[in-house]
DNA sequence: ACAGGAACCTGATAGC
DNA sequence: TGCTATCAGGTTCCTG
């Protein structure tokens, strides 16, 4: 479910409650979500350190604990990340739970069980392997535009599916990859060496925008997505084609359409992107 | 390299 | 009301 924007949002809304907290117990409700080691060594591992610091890699958060361990979780397609002081009620679906040392509690909540969630030692985080091979971000020094037309040059294949390979670009989904194609105007069907050099900065320019965008309303919530204190994003109501099938495009008027490109439900203008 | 489909899961909603 | 089909912010694995 969360992409770039959504993750980074939930980073920064637990960031503050949670770091330099220890971890005091452990509840692991669903152990097949813990993808790395067993469930019982997961819970030695992360039990009595001190969480120094979140981060965020596309859409992986890793916790810095003492000791050099750190803890992956992958949010997939329902996950959540809850901070809860300590007289909230329980959240729907909880598979996690982690007590601090002030007794507030830590909860990873997963409706449909997709969530990955991993500790490793940090010199073993290619161990996941979704992780070492991400590609670099929109918004950091990496993704250049150098490195983008290059991308794109070398890859015939559909343009949508390209933006949506984390080893390529790490962090577009489904959203930001539909409204990153609408705001440069391009088709999500065409191919990706098939893109001219205006198309190609106004690709790049648009990725950075919309996940800019995204970050500064707070990510987009369509049904699942919390940020780490239980609040909605604001990010669905400036949209131009995502989950607008039927409606007006916003800039001529035409019908947004809908169909399946590259595997995924896929939101564009017919007129305006060409 | 690339495309397409299935698998992993549960729930909401649209359509009949 | 009640069934069935389809869809969902993701990724990985398999086949052709």
């Amino acid at each position: 479910m969360p992409e770039l924007p959504e993750v980074e949002t939930i980073r920064r809304t637990l960031a503050p409650n949670i770091e330099g907290k220890k971890i005091c117990a452990v509840d692991i409700l669903l152990e097949r979500q813990i993808k790395w080691p067993s469930a019982q060594q997961f819970k030695e591992l992360v039990l009595n350190r001190k969480i120094i610091k979140l981060k965020r890699r596309g859409k992986y958060l890793l916790f810095h604990l003492t000791g050099d361990i750190v803890m992956v979780v992958h949010l997939r397609m329902t996950g959540r990340l809850n901070f809860r002081t300590a007289g909230q009620a329980e959240d729907n679906y909880t598979r996690l739970r982690f007590v601090l040392e002030d007794s507030n509690m830590l909860v990873f909540a997963d409706t449909r069980t997709l969530g990955t969630i991993y500790a490793v030692k940090s010199d073993e985080l290619w161990r996941i392997g979704g992780l070492s091979g991400l590609g670099p971000e929109p918004l950091s020094a990496s993704f250049t535009l150098e490195y983008f037309e290059g991308l794109l040059e070398k890859h015939k294949g559909n343009i949508k599916a390209l933006l949506l390979n984390q080893k390529y670009i790490g962090g577009l989904g489904n959203i930001y990859a539909d409204e990153s194609l609408a705001y440069a105007g391009v088709s999500p069907k065409r191919k990706a060496n098939s893109l001219n050099k205006i198309e190609r900065e106004k690709l790049y320019q648009a990725i950075n925008f919309v996940i800019a965008e995204g970050i500064k309303n707070s990510g987009t919530t369509f049904r699942d997505y919390r940020d780490g204190l239980g609040k909605r994003g604001s990010n669905q109501r400036y949209l131009w084609v995502y989950g607008r099938k039927n409606q007006p495009c916003k800039k001529c008027g035409t019908a947004i359409l809908w169909e399946v490109i590259a595997g995924r439900g896929t939101s564009y203008c017919p007129n305006c992107q060409k």
